[in-house]
DNA sequence: GTCTATAGGGAGATAGAC
DNA sequence: GTCTATCTCCCTATAGAC
Protein backbone atom coordinates (compact mmCIF):
# COMPACT_ATOMS: atom_id res chain seq x y z
CA UNK A 1 0.00 0.00 0.00
CA UNK A 2 1.77 3.11 -1.01
CA UNK A 3 1.58 6.64 0.04
CA UNK A 4 -1.50 6.83 -2.48
CA UNK A 5 -4.27 4.75 -0.36
CA UNK A 6 -2.78 6.14 2.81
CA UNK A 7 -3.63 9.94 1.30
CA UNK A 8 -7.26 8.56 0.43
CA UNK A 9 -7.90 7.22 3.25
CA UNK A 10 -6.94 10.88 5.25
CA UNK A 11 -9.39 12.45 2.68
CA UNK A 12 -12.05 10.00 3.49
CA UNK A 13 -11.84 11.17 7.17
CA UNK A 14 -11.84 14.81 6.34
CA UNK A 15 -14.49 14.77 4.12
CA UNK A 16 -16.64 13.04 6.43
CA UNK A 17 -16.17 15.21 9.17
CA UNK A 18 -16.89 18.07 7.03
CA UNK A 19 -19.45 16.36 5.53
CA UNK A 20 -21.42 15.43 8.75
CA UNK A 21 -20.86 19.07 9.92
CA UNK A 22 -21.91 21.11 7.11
CA UNK A 23 -23.77 18.60 4.91
CA UNK A 24 -23.60 18.39 0.89
CA UNK A 25 -23.22 21.96 -0.30
CA UNK A 26 -21.66 23.24 2.62
CA UNK A 27 -18.58 21.11 2.79
CA UNK A 28 -15.59 22.67 0.62
CA UNK A 29 -13.64 20.77 -1.49
CA UNK A 30 -10.30 23.51 -0.17
CA UNK A 31 -11.11 23.03 3.45
CA UNK A 32 -11.50 19.27 2.72
CA UNK A 33 -7.39 19.70 1.17
CA UNK A 34 -6.66 22.00 3.52
CA UNK A 35 -7.50 19.77 6.46
CA UNK A 36 -5.44 16.66 4.80
CA UNK A 37 -2.45 19.10 4.27
CA UNK A 38 -2.41 18.72 0.46
CA UNK A 39 -3.43 20.55 -2.34
CA UNK A 40 -6.70 20.77 -3.83
CA UNK A 41 -6.23 19.63 -7.13
CA UNK A 42 -5.03 16.79 -5.34
CA UNK A 43 -8.07 15.75 -4.42
CA UNK A 44 -9.15 15.23 -8.24
CA UNK A 45 -6.42 12.86 -8.27
CA UNK A 46 -8.13 10.17 -5.94
CA UNK A 47 -11.55 10.84 -6.81
CA UNK A 48 -13.64 12.02 -9.43
CA UNK A 49 -15.60 14.53 -8.20
CA UNK A 50 -17.30 16.13 -4.97
CA UNK A 51 -20.06 13.56 -5.51
CA UNK A 52 -17.67 10.46 -5.88
CA UNK A 53 -16.48 10.91 -2.66
CA UNK A 54 -20.15 11.36 -1.03
CA UNK A 55 -20.88 8.15 -2.93
CA UNK A 56 -17.86 5.79 -1.52
CA UNK A 57 -18.08 7.28 1.58
CA UNK A 58 -21.54 6.49 2.06
CA UNK A 59 -20.91 3.20 1.27
CA UNK A 60 -17.95 2.23 3.11
CA UNK A 61 -20.39 3.65 5.80
CA UNK A 62 -23.48 1.33 5.37
CA UNK A 63 -21.34 -1.55 5.18
CA UNK A 64 -19.73 -0.98 8.74
CA UNK A 65 -23.09 -0.30 10.20
CA UNK A 66 -24.64 -2.93 8.74
CA UNK A 67 -21.78 -5.11 10.04
CA UNK A 68 -21.83 -3.55 13.60
CA UNK A 69 -25.93 -4.21 14.21
CA UNK A 70 -25.00 -8.17 12.92
CA UNK A 71 -22.35 -8.41 15.80
CA UNK A 72 -24.77 -7.08 18.22
CA UNK A 73 -27.84 -8.68 17.44
CA UNK A 74 -25.50 -12.11 17.32
CA UNK A 75 -22.86 -11.32 20.12
CA UNK A 76 -26.19 -11.18 22.89
CA UNK A 77 -27.77 -14.15 21.14
CA UNK A 78 -27.73 -16.10 24.32
CA UNK A 79 -29.13 -14.27 26.66
CA UNK A 80 -32.93 -14.01 27.90
CA UNK A 81 -34.75 -11.72 26.34
CA UNK A 82 -34.78 -8.78 28.63
CA UNK A 83 -31.01 -8.95 28.80
CA UNK A 84 -30.99 -9.17 25.29
CA UNK A 85 -32.99 -5.91 24.62
CA UNK A 86 -31.55 -3.74 27.06
CA UNK A 87 -28.01 -4.38 25.46
CA UNK A 88 -28.91 -4.19 22.14
CA UNK A 89 -30.60 -0.85 22.83
CA UNK A 90 -27.52 0.22 25.18
CA UNK A 91 -24.78 -0.63 22.17
CA UNK A 92 -26.97 1.00 19.40
CA UNK A 93 -27.26 4.00 21.38
CA UNK A 94 -23.59 3.82 22.27
CA UNK A 95 -22.43 3.23 18.59
CA UNK A 96 -24.65 6.34 17.30
CA UNK A 97 -24.04 9.03 19.89
CA UNK A 98 -21.12 10.79 19.46
CA UNK A 99 -20.03 9.19 16.39
CA UNK A 100 -19.51 10.89 13.51
CA UNK A 101 -20.31 8.44 10.65
CA UNK A 102 -24.08 8.67 12.09
CA UNK A 103 -23.94 11.94 11.93
CA UNK A 104 -22.98 12.11 8.35
CA UNK A 105 -25.58 9.70 7.51
CA UNK A 106 -28.46 11.51 9.15
CA UNK A 107 -27.48 14.86 7.48
CA UNK A 108 -26.76 13.19 4.16
CA UNK A 109 -30.31 11.55 4.43
CA UNK A 110 -32.02 14.45 5.42
CA UNK A 111 -30.67 16.59 2.48
CA UNK A 112 -28.88 14.40 -0.10
CA UNK A 113 -27.13 16.10 -3.31
CA UNK A 114 -30.41 15.25 -5.64
CA UNK A 115 -28.43 12.87 -8.09
CA UNK A 116 -27.63 10.10 -5.27
CA UNK A 117 -31.14 11.28 -3.63
CA UNK A 118 -32.94 7.87 -4.52
CA UNK A 119 -30.45 5.77 -4.35
CA UNK A 120 -29.18 7.06 -0.26
CA UNK A 121 -33.05 6.76 0.49
CA UNK A 122 -33.54 3.33 -0.71
CA UNK A 123 -30.17 2.20 1.00
CA UNK A 124 -31.19 3.85 4.21
CA UNK A 125 -35.20 2.24 3.62
CA UNK A 126 -33.58 -1.55 3.35
CA UNK A 127 -30.96 -0.85 6.22
CA UNK A 128 -33.88 -0.06 8.76
CA UNK A 129 -36.12 -2.89 7.00
CA UNK A 130 -33.13 -5.15 7.98
CA UNK A 131 -32.43 -4.08 11.28
CA UNK A 132 -36.24 -4.21 12.21
CA UNK A 133 -36.36 -7.61 10.60
CA UNK A 134 -33.88 -8.91 13.26
CA UNK A 135 -35.30 -7.41 16.28
CA UNK A 136 -39.22 -8.56 15.31
CA UNK A 137 -36.96 -12.54 15.26
CA UNK A 138 -35.89 -11.63 18.78
CA UNK A 139 -39.63 -10.45 19.37
CA UNK A 140 -41.21 -13.48 18.15
CA UNK A 141 -38.57 -15.93 20.32
CA UNK A 142 -39.15 -13.87 23.39
CA UNK A 143 -43.31 -14.42 22.86
CA UNK A 144 -42.25 -18.42 22.41
CA UNK A 145 -40.36 -18.48 25.44
CA UNK A 146 -43.37 -16.79 27.27
CA UNK A 147 -41.51 -13.77 28.55
CA UNK A 148 -43.31 -11.19 25.70
CA UNK A 149 -47.03 -10.83 25.75
CA UNK A 150 -48.50 -12.38 22.62
CA UNK A 151 -48.86 -8.86 20.21
CA UNK A 152 -47.51 -8.39 16.82
CA UNK A 153 -43.71 -9.07 16.75
CA UNK A 154 -43.37 -6.30 14.05
CA UNK A 155 -45.48 -3.66 15.75
CA UNK A 156 -43.20 -4.04 19.04
CA UNK A 157 -39.81 -4.49 17.27
CA UNK A 158 -40.99 -1.23 15.09
CA UNK A 159 -41.80 0.81 18.27
CA UNK A 160 -38.74 -0.30 19.67
CA UNK A 161 -36.35 0.71 16.62
CA UNK A 162 -39.12 4.04 16.79
CA UNK A 163 -37.53 4.59 20.33
CA UNK A 164 -34.22 4.26 19.28
CA UNK A 165 -33.35 6.03 16.06
CA UNK A 166 -35.04 9.22 18.28
CA UNK A 167 -31.46 9.62 19.74
CA UNK A 168 -30.92 11.43 16.23
CA UNK A 169 -33.31 13.60 16.83
CA UNK A 170 -32.90 14.53 20.50
CA UNK A 171 -29.40 13.86 20.92
CA UNK A 172 -28.38 17.50 19.75
CA UNK A 173 -30.36 18.79 22.32
CA UNK A 174 -28.52 17.65 24.98
CA UNK A 175 -25.78 15.63 26.53
CA UNK A 176 -24.56 11.72 25.85
CA UNK A 177 -25.01 11.41 29.41
CA UNK A 178 -28.23 12.97 29.58
CA UNK A 179 -29.71 10.90 26.32
CA UNK A 180 -28.72 7.67 27.84
CA UNK A 181 -30.38 8.13 30.55
CA UNK A 182 -33.58 9.80 28.73
CA UNK A 183 -33.32 6.77 26.72
CA UNK A 184 -33.13 4.15 29.62
CA UNK A 185 -36.22 5.58 31.24
CA UNK A 186 -37.66 4.61 27.64
CA UNK A 187 -36.58 1.64 27.77
CA UNK A 188 -38.49 1.07 31.13
CA UNK A 189 -41.92 2.08 29.52
CA UNK A 190 -41.59 0.24 26.39
CA UNK A 191 -40.46 -3.24 28.17
CA UNK A 192 -43.28 -2.59 30.53
CA UNK A 193 -45.36 -2.53 27.78
CA UNK A 194 -44.19 -5.60 25.77
CA UNK A 195 -42.86 -7.94 29.02
CA UNK A 196 -45.14 -11.35 29.64
CA UNK A 197 -47.63 -11.29 32.21
CA UNK B 1 -51.83 46.31 3.11
CA UNK B 2 -50.08 47.42 -0.43
CA UNK B 3 -48.62 44.91 -3.05
CA UNK B 4 -45.70 44.92 -1.08
CA UNK B 5 -46.76 43.00 2.00
CA UNK B 6 -48.23 40.56 -0.51
CA UNK B 7 -44.88 39.84 -2.39
CA UNK B 8 -43.35 39.39 0.81
CA UNK B 9 -45.66 36.76 1.85
CA UNK B 10 -45.09 35.09 -1.65
CA UNK B 11 -41.42 35.61 -0.76
CA UNK B 12 -41.99 33.72 2.62
CA UNK B 13 -43.52 30.98 0.71
CA UNK B 14 -40.79 30.50 -1.97
CA UNK B 15 -38.55 30.69 0.60
CA UNK B 16 -39.82 27.89 2.59
CA UNK B 17 -40.10 25.61 -0.45
CA UNK B 18 -36.43 26.22 -0.89
CA UNK B 19 -35.60 25.99 2.50
CA UNK B 20 -37.43 22.65 2.54
CA UNK B 21 -36.48 21.10 -0.42
CA UNK B 22 -32.52 22.31 0.00
CA UNK B 23 -31.37 23.52 3.36
CA UNK B 24 -30.04 26.96 3.26
CA UNK B 25 -27.03 26.57 1.45
CA UNK B 26 -28.70 24.65 -0.90
CA UNK B 27 -31.61 27.35 -1.69
CA UNK B 28 -30.75 29.77 -4.58
CA UNK B 29 -31.92 33.90 -4.10
CA UNK B 30 -32.47 33.67 -7.97
CA UNK B 31 -34.57 30.44 -8.01
CA UNK B 32 -36.46 32.22 -4.86
CA UNK B 33 -37.30 35.25 -7.40
CA UNK B 34 -38.21 33.54 -10.27
CA UNK B 35 -40.71 31.31 -8.20
CA UNK B 36 -41.89 34.66 -6.99
CA UNK B 37 -42.08 36.04 -10.43
CA UNK B 38 -40.01 38.72 -9.48
CA UNK B 39 -37.03 39.93 -10.11
CA UNK B 40 -33.74 38.65 -7.66
CA UNK B 41 -32.44 41.82 -6.50
CA UNK B 42 -36.57 43.08 -5.29
CA UNK B 43 -35.92 40.35 -2.59
CA UNK B 44 -33.39 42.69 -1.38
CA UNK B 45 -35.40 45.05 -1.16
CA UNK B 46 -37.93 43.12 1.13
CA UNK B 47 -35.07 41.53 2.89
CA UNK B 48 -31.65 42.74 4.42
CA UNK B 49 -30.34 38.99 3.35
CA UNK B 50 -30.97 35.42 2.54
CA UNK B 51 -30.07 34.76 6.41
CA UNK B 52 -32.94 37.25 7.42
CA UNK B 53 -35.45 35.61 5.23
CA UNK B 54 -34.57 32.32 7.29
CA UNK B 55 -34.76 34.01 10.56
CA UNK B 56 -38.31 35.45 10.41
CA UNK B 57 -39.30 32.66 8.55
CA UNK B 58 -37.96 30.18 11.26
CA UNK B 59 -39.87 32.93 14.35
CA UNK B 60 -42.85 32.37 12.34
CA UNK B 61 -42.96 28.84 12.41
CA UNK B 62 -42.00 28.21 15.63
CA UNK B 63 -44.77 30.63 16.88
CA UNK B 64 -47.31 28.51 14.21
CA UNK B 65 -46.39 25.00 15.70
CA UNK B 66 -46.41 26.45 19.27
CA UNK B 67 -50.12 27.79 18.64
CA UNK B 68 -50.81 24.10 17.01
CA UNK B 69 -49.71 22.33 19.94
CA UNK B 70 -51.62 24.33 22.42
CA UNK B 71 -54.76 24.05 20.68
CA UNK B 72 -54.36 20.55 20.21
CA UNK B 73 -53.87 19.37 23.49
CA UNK B 74 -56.25 22.30 24.35
CA UNK B 75 -58.80 20.61 21.97
CA UNK B 76 -58.94 17.44 24.43
CA UNK B 77 -59.28 18.37 27.80
CA UNK B 78 -62.24 16.90 28.49
CA UNK B 79 -61.35 13.75 27.47
CA UNK B 80 -60.70 10.37 29.39
CA UNK B 81 -56.69 9.64 28.95
CA UNK B 82 -56.40 7.31 26.34
CA UNK B 83 -58.83 9.11 23.78
CA UNK B 84 -57.03 12.22 24.83
CA UNK B 85 -53.19 10.67 24.29
CA UNK B 86 -54.66 9.28 20.89
CA UNK B 87 -56.15 12.38 19.80
CA UNK B 88 -53.08 14.35 20.68
CA UNK B 89 -51.12 11.45 18.54
CA UNK B 90 -53.23 11.12 16.06
CA UNK B 91 -53.48 15.18 15.31
CA UNK B 92 -49.78 15.49 16.14
CA UNK B 93 -48.64 13.21 12.83
CA UNK B 94 -51.56 15.26 10.99
CA UNK B 95 -49.80 18.11 11.27
CA UNK B 96 -46.49 17.01 10.91
CA UNK B 97 -46.71 14.86 7.88
CA UNK B 98 -46.56 16.15 4.58
CA UNK B 99 -45.90 19.81 6.02
CA UNK B 100 -43.40 21.61 4.12
CA UNK B 101 -43.05 23.72 7.66
CA UNK B 102 -41.95 21.07 9.33
CA UNK B 103 -39.73 20.09 6.59
CA UNK B 104 -37.98 22.90 6.87
CA UNK B 105 -37.56 22.99 10.48
CA UNK B 106 -36.06 19.58 10.42
CA UNK B 107 -33.42 20.59 7.99
CA UNK B 108 -32.95 23.79 9.52
CA UNK B 109 -32.13 22.08 12.42
CA UNK B 110 -30.05 19.49 11.24
CA UNK B 111 -27.91 21.61 8.73
CA UNK B 112 -28.17 24.88 10.53
CA UNK B 113 -26.32 28.44 9.05
CA UNK B 114 -23.33 29.06 11.46
CA UNK B 115 -24.45 32.27 12.87
CA UNK B 116 -28.25 31.07 14.08
CA UNK B 117 -27.08 27.54 14.97
CA UNK B 118 -27.23 28.42 18.78
CA UNK B 119 -30.51 30.20 18.42
CA UNK B 120 -31.89 27.54 16.50
CA UNK B 121 -30.90 24.45 18.57
CA UNK B 122 -32.39 26.76 21.52
CA UNK B 123 -35.47 27.13 20.41
CA UNK B 124 -35.91 23.71 19.60
CA UNK B 125 -34.92 22.55 22.97
CA UNK B 126 -37.17 24.86 24.05
CA UNK B 127 -39.92 23.98 22.27
CA UNK B 128 -39.82 20.46 22.95
CA UNK B 129 -39.53 20.52 26.24
CA UNK B 130 -42.73 22.53 26.26
CA UNK B 131 -44.70 19.92 24.65
CA UNK B 132 -43.10 17.37 26.47
CA UNK B 133 -43.90 19.40 29.99
CA UNK B 134 -47.71 19.62 28.55
CA UNK B 135 -48.43 15.78 27.98
CA UNK B 136 -46.07 15.37 31.15
CA UNK B 137 -49.58 16.90 32.99
CA UNK B 138 -52.10 14.56 31.12
CA UNK B 139 -49.78 11.72 31.97
CA UNK B 140 -49.68 13.06 36.22
CA UNK B 141 -53.74 13.66 35.70
CA UNK B 142 -54.09 9.93 34.11
CA UNK B 143 -52.63 8.29 36.91
CA UNK B 144 -54.72 10.22 39.98
CA UNK B 145 -57.45 8.70 37.47
CA UNK B 146 -56.29 5.57 37.93
CA UNK B 147 -56.01 5.28 34.21
CA UNK B 148 -52.83 5.29 33.57
CA UNK B 149 -50.02 2.75 35.71
CA UNK B 150 -47.96 4.79 38.77
CA UNK B 151 -45.12 5.22 36.87
CA UNK B 152 -42.69 8.28 36.52
CA UNK B 153 -45.07 10.90 34.26
CA UNK B 154 -42.11 12.58 32.39
CA UNK B 155 -40.75 9.38 31.72
CA UNK B 156 -44.09 7.93 30.06
CA UNK B 157 -44.09 11.99 28.50
CA UNK B 158 -40.22 11.59 26.90
CA UNK B 159 -41.51 7.97 25.91
CA UNK B 160 -44.68 9.09 23.94
CA UNK B 161 -43.02 11.99 22.76
CA UNK B 162 -39.98 10.06 20.77
CA UNK B 163 -42.61 7.59 19.35
CA UNK B 164 -44.09 10.62 17.77
CA UNK B 165 -41.20 12.44 16.59
CA UNK B 166 -39.70 9.41 14.84
CA UNK B 167 -42.12 10.10 11.85
CA UNK B 168 -39.66 13.08 10.93
CA UNK B 169 -36.69 10.31 10.34
CA UNK B 170 -38.87 7.78 8.89
CA UNK B 171 -41.73 9.34 7.12
CA UNK B 172 -39.26 9.86 3.67
CA UNK B 173 -39.05 6.17 4.02
CA UNK B 174 -42.65 5.50 3.35
CA UNK B 175 -46.18 6.94 2.10
CA UNK B 176 -48.01 8.82 4.97
CA UNK B 177 -50.82 6.40 4.94
CA UNK B 178 -47.99 3.87 5.69
CA UNK B 179 -46.26 6.14 8.36
CA UNK B 180 -49.64 6.31 10.11
CA UNK B 181 -50.54 2.61 9.74
CA UNK B 182 -47.10 1.86 11.49
CA UNK B 183 -47.75 4.47 14.17
CA UNK B 184 -51.43 3.27 15.03
CA UNK B 185 -49.32 0.36 16.27
CA UNK B 186 -46.93 1.72 18.05
CA UNK B 187 -49.42 3.48 19.86
CA UNK B 188 -51.04 0.47 21.35
CA UNK B 189 -47.96 -1.00 22.19
CA UNK B 190 -47.25 2.05 24.15
CA UNK B 191 -50.19 2.01 25.61
CA UNK B 192 -50.19 -1.63 26.41
CA UNK B 193 -46.61 -0.11 28.66
CA UNK B 194 -48.65 2.73 30.58
CA UNK B 195 -52.34 1.93 30.57
CA UNK B 196 -53.83 1.15 34.47
CA UNK B 197 -54.09 -1.81 35.35
C1' DG C 1 -41.48 48.70 -5.39
C1' DT C 2 -39.49 46.82 -9.10
C1' DC C 3 -36.29 46.67 -12.59
C1' DT C 4 -31.31 46.18 -15.35
C1' DA C 5 -26.68 45.65 -14.78
C1' DT C 6 -22.77 44.42 -12.46
C1' DA C 7 -19.66 44.14 -8.63
C1' DG C 8 -17.12 40.89 -6.00
C1' DG C 9 -16.15 36.76 -4.24
C1' DG C 10 -16.11 31.83 -4.10
C1' DA C 11 -16.91 27.18 -5.69
C1' DG C 12 -15.74 22.86 -8.36
C1' DA C 13 -12.88 21.26 -11.67
C1' DT C 14 -8.79 20.97 -15.09
C1' DA C 15 -4.06 21.69 -17.54
C1' DG C 16 0.34 20.87 -17.28
C1' DA C 17 4.92 21.21 -14.77
C1' DC C 18 7.68 18.52 -11.59
C1' DG D 1 1.22 11.69 -6.71
C1' DT D 2 1.42 16.24 -5.80
C1' DC D 3 1.87 20.81 -6.98
C1' DT D 4 0.87 25.95 -9.16
C1' DA D 5 -2.06 28.42 -11.85
C1' DT D 6 -6.22 29.18 -13.93
C1' DC D 7 -10.80 28.44 -16.14
C1' DT D 8 -15.54 28.90 -15.81
C1' DC D 9 -19.53 29.19 -13.72
C1' DC D 10 -22.63 30.57 -10.15
C1' DC D 11 -24.07 32.99 -6.12
C1' DT D 12 -25.06 36.86 -2.87
C1' DA D 13 -25.52 41.45 -2.73
C1' DT D 14 -25.57 46.38 -4.34
C1' DA D 15 -25.93 50.68 -7.43
C1' DG D 16 -28.84 53.31 -9.69
C1' DA D 17 -32.62 54.07 -13.29
C1' DC D 18 -37.64 54.13 -13.64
Amino acid sequence: MGQGALTKERIFQAALKAFALHGYEGARMDKIAAEVDINKATLYFHFKSKEDILRELFQDIVLKYRDKMNAIVTGCKDMPCKERLKTIYREYLEYNLDNAEMDFWNRIYYLPPTNLREEIISITSESKKEFVANLACIMEEGIKQKELQQMNPSHMAYTFYNILTCIDLSSGLMSKEQALLEMDNCFEVLWNGIKGM
